[in-house]
RNA sequence: GCCGGUGUGUUGAAAUUGGUAGACGAGGUGGAUUCAAAAUCCAUUGCCAGCGAUGGCGUGCGGGUUCGAGUCCCGCCACCGGCACCA
């Protein structure tokens, strides 16, 4: 019979999933396991090669805990509300929800088509209104807590999909999901309080384990810097307050500079304080107009106007210093003022040397001043012209400087964070409606919880409006409502959530999907939580990821979530190239659809090939001939099933090889080494086929292999009469790895004469040192360079290799 | 500029963490099978010299440590990714 996997793979997948053998049980009292994959956006091109990579590495994963005793839990969803599905909508006059329902039936098709061991009892989709109740009921809490508020200030606008969007969602200036330049706008939004968990989501990332990159990412992103303020008196009688990481230079300070937003240049405008107001107001508009992006490229040159008629004075000295305006300084930064200290800040000194400001060096240990700035901040620089700071080195200036500036009650020691607060409205259709309501009276009014679901409307159009404003706000019949406070007249909120909402807690609903009551039942809950191992892609690090560990330390603090971290471990995989080395696009027309590999191949060699492709973290090229390597594997696989021996007795000939196979494809999977894990069974064939092979060797062979293609494992297991029932998954253990049997009685050292290969020799395993000596001593090849030589070392590596040094005699 | 990663045959990549560089796969070449092709099987395949046994060279570049370096140290180069006027 030939290997006939079209047959074979959909008749397992049917059998599989009538017998429910991947279920996970709520309420075992076994060990569990929590394999966690990213849920898909279902789009309407279904799913790319690129899926299957982490999907098929978690689905190995979680199949050896299964051979392992654990009970778990392997759970699939669809995070399915967002623009695409909206713009795809509005081109074709379908319902976004229709949209929606065709994906995930096209997708789940696809899914189930490469034999995942999901639990498809557990399937959650942020679109239905069951879920997204949940959702709503979070942001009632976080409401509630004082972390979601009503703000208005320059926020990110894509000028293309019509929206606001979040700092991270903003990727060099455009937008990460169309690249449309994205411009500053002033609008109204329902902001969340990331930045009051910045210092714990910086803090917990230590005891956890997360590959490297993704800790270090997240930490760039939080940005925590220590300093100082520092209240600095206006001639004019204002306090303004700085935020400095550099307090110690507070002599060299020679000049401030405003942010052109900063509510002290306004207040002095309105006041006619300012002698030079026409200019002033120019740079301020100029400044409004940049976009994001022209802000970073003019970052080279720097712009700003002085303010005439009013100073500033250095609380340390006294001295009247002058005041800027310029847009390197941030407004949403600190406090959006600085002192500038132009001999110890390369930014300062640039911008000094522009406009003819003094540079007064105040730390000594550098080059001259007047030519370069000095920004050592360690015991190399020497403070001087500073004062009572005057010989103290910058590391204990520092110190010095914030207890003098605390007991003048002219500053305080400061923690300042790059994490800004998380922009969540979208002035767009296909998101979970924001459950709040504004009454004139009272303000903003939270929903009752009895109310929510807050359904989504059905509207006419869906198109997003110039005006900045959500389609749902021309449903005056479902805008208009009543004030859940005073019962007058009010209006709900018309934006809704963005696409990171119904992520930032779904793995919590995997738990206990069906609940009414509570998002998840508290033993739920208790017993899955945290998620061991989570994979995904490196593109979510500062977005979904830290979203959601947002979210759930929230959840952990009223006492909802058991614990203070979603996930314990994360890692990561690279992205699948199309051939030619470039990112797969439709444009560049190299997309490769797993439908025409199934097709061709059969999904366990899609998913065998996709794992042998290299190392999982790094990014791979595919290649369509180097998938025949795979299938013609799976072919001496089914070959060796016809031809085995009738014995269960595994054989003496391929013990060792066998028992080296079972230990490294283990070792393998838990590092996500899965090419050589593959690798080593491919290898293990070879023997196989070499040394003939009986039943007993193949049983073994098929356990392993059956995590990476378990179609054809569990077709030959059943042929070979090895269980009547089905599932791999319940009923069979990982083979015991016996290192005995590995152990050879003779082997083979290579031999090195002053550190070159001259030749290899057989001894006994346990032959000693000076037996080995002797026997490679004796050796023909090695002979040639030892002949007439003295020796003067001899250097045995165990099992591996012996180095003789010899010198003429 | 800062942070992280990578650099090995024709090619995707391995290398037990300092111990025989190139496992395993692809491709190439030669052969078997076939009317022929596909598929399959066998041999061979880092570079240079040699008919050959064999010898020399070889992991981005230059140094160093070591009996021994792809792996460790110092100094460079190239490419990829992230952040970037964050005071």
């Amino acid at each position: 019979m030939k290997y006939d996997f079209a047959s074979i793979e959909p008749k397992w997948q049917a059998r599989w999933e009538q017998a429910k053998v991947y279920a996970a049980q709520n309420g075992s009292d076994r060990p569990k396991f929590y394999g966690l994959v990213e849920f898909p956006y279902p789009s309407g091109q279904g799913l790319h090669v690129g899926h299957p990579r982490p999907y098929t590495a978690m689905d190995i994963v979680t199949r050896k805990k299964r051979m392992d005793g654990y009970n778990v839990l392997f759970p699939i969803g669809f995070d399915a509300f967002g623009l695409p599905t909206e713009n795809y909508a509005i081109q074709n006059h379908v319902h976004p929800a229709q949209v929606t329902r065709d994906n995930i039936r096209n997708f789940t098709r696809q899914l189930k088509m490469l034999g995942f061991g999901f639990d498809w009892d557990r399937v959650v989709d942020t679109t239905d209104p069951k879920y997204y109740k949940w959702t709503q009921w979070i942001f009632l809490q976080l409401y509630k807590h004082g972390l979601a508020y009503k703000a208005t200030m320059p926020v990110n606008w894509c000028t293309s999909c019509k929206c606001v969007l979040a700092n991270e969602e903003v990727v060099e200036g455009v937008c990460e999901r169309c690249g449309s330049p994205v411009i500053r706008k002033e609008k109204s939004q329902w902001m969340l309080k990331i930045t009051q968990y910045a210092q714990r989501l910086l803090d917990d990332l230590e005891e956890l384990d997360f590959i490297e990159r993704v800790k270090v990412q997240q930490r760039n992103w939080i940005g925590r810097s220590t300093g100082a303020e520092v209240t600095f008196r206006a001639t004019t009688g204002e306090d303004i307050v700085v935020f400095t990481t550099r307090p110690d230079t507070l002599f060299g300070a020679t000049y401030m500079v405003l942010s052109p937003e900063h509510a002290l240049v306004r207040r002095w405008l309105e006041g006619g304080l300012i002698a030079n107001a026409g200019a002033v107001e120019d740079y301020q508009r100029q400044a409004a107009a940049k976009s994001d992006l022209e802000r970073t490229e003019l970052s080279k040159e720097k712009t700003g106007v002085r303010l005439e008629g009013v100073g500033g004075i250095n609380p340390v000295n006294g001295k009247e210093i002058p005041i800027f305006l310029s847009d390197y300084v941030l407004a949403t930064y600190g406090t959006g003022a600085i002192m500038a200290v132009p001999a110890h800040d390369e930014r300062d000194w640039e911008f000094a040397k522009k406009f003819g400001c003094e540079i007064v060096e105040v730390v000594s240990g550098g080059e001259d001043v007047q030519k370069a700035a000095f920004t050592a901040k360690d015991e190399t620089g020497v403070l001087v012209n500073s004062g009572f700071l005057n010989g103290l080195n910058v590391r204990q200036a520092i110190p010095a400087v914030t207890a003098w500036l605390e007991e003048q009650g002219l500053g305080k020691a400061k923690v300042n964070y790059k994490l800004r607060d998380w922009v969540f409205s979208r002035q767009r259709y296909w998101g979970e409606p924001i459950p709040m309501v504004h009454c004139q009276q009272c303000g903003w009014q939270p929903l009752g919880e009895e109310q929510l679901p807050l359904l989504l409307p059905d509207v006419e159009s869906y198109e997003p409006t110039d005006d900045g404003e959500s389609p749902l706000s021309k449903m005056t019949d479902w805008v208009n409502t009543t004030c859940p406070c005073c019962g007058g007249a009010a209006r709900r909120e018309t934006d809704t959530m963005p696409q990171w909402a119904g992520s930032s807690w779904y793995f919590l609903r995997y738990m206990d999907p069906h609940n009414d009551q509570a998002l998840a039942s508290r033993e739920a809950l208790e017993y899955w939580s945290p998620v061991d191992w989570y994979n995904g892609g490196m593109e979510h690090t500062t977005l979904h990821l830290l979203y959601s560990r947002f979210w759930h330390k929230f959840l952990y603090d009223i006492g909802v979530a058991p614990t203070k971290e979603p996930y314990q471990k994360r890692t990561s995989h690279g992205m699948i190239l199309g051939e030619g080395g470039e990112k797969m696009s439709k444009s560049r027309g190299n997309v490769v659809n797993p439908n025409d590999i199934v097709a061709r191949y059969g999904a366990d060699t899609l998913r065998l090939y996709i794992m042998f492709i290299g190392d999982f973290e790094q990014a791979a090229v595919w290649s369509d001939n180097a998938v025949k390597g795979c299938k013609r594997f799976l072919d001496k696989v089914w070959n060796l099933a016809e031809a085995c021996s009738d014995s269960l007795e595994q054989m003496q000939a391929n013990a060792a090889a066998l028992h080296r196979c079972i230990k490294k494809v283990a070792d393998d999977i838990e590092a996500m080494k899965f090419n050589t894990a593959i690798a080593a069974m491919m290898s293990l064939v070879g023997e196989l086929q070499k040394n003939g092979c009986s039943k007993g060797d193949l049983k073994a062979l098929l356990v392993l292999l059956s995590p990476f293609a378990p179609h054809i494992a569990e077709e030959l297991w059943e042929a070979l009469g090895f269980h009547a029932q089905l599932g791999f998954a319940c009923q069979q253990g990982w083979p015991e790895y016996d290192e005995r049997k590995t152990a050879a009685s003779e082997i083979t050292l290579a031999v090195q004469v002053g550190g070159k290969l001259r030749g290899s020799v057989s001894v006994a395993a346990d032959a000693d040192n000076e037996t080995i000596v002797a026997a490679a001593l004796a050796d023909e090849k090695v002979r040639r360079f030892t002949d007439g030589m003295e020796l003067v070392k001899s250097i045995v590596v165990p099992g591996r290799l012996v180095n003789l040094i010899v010198k003429p005699r």
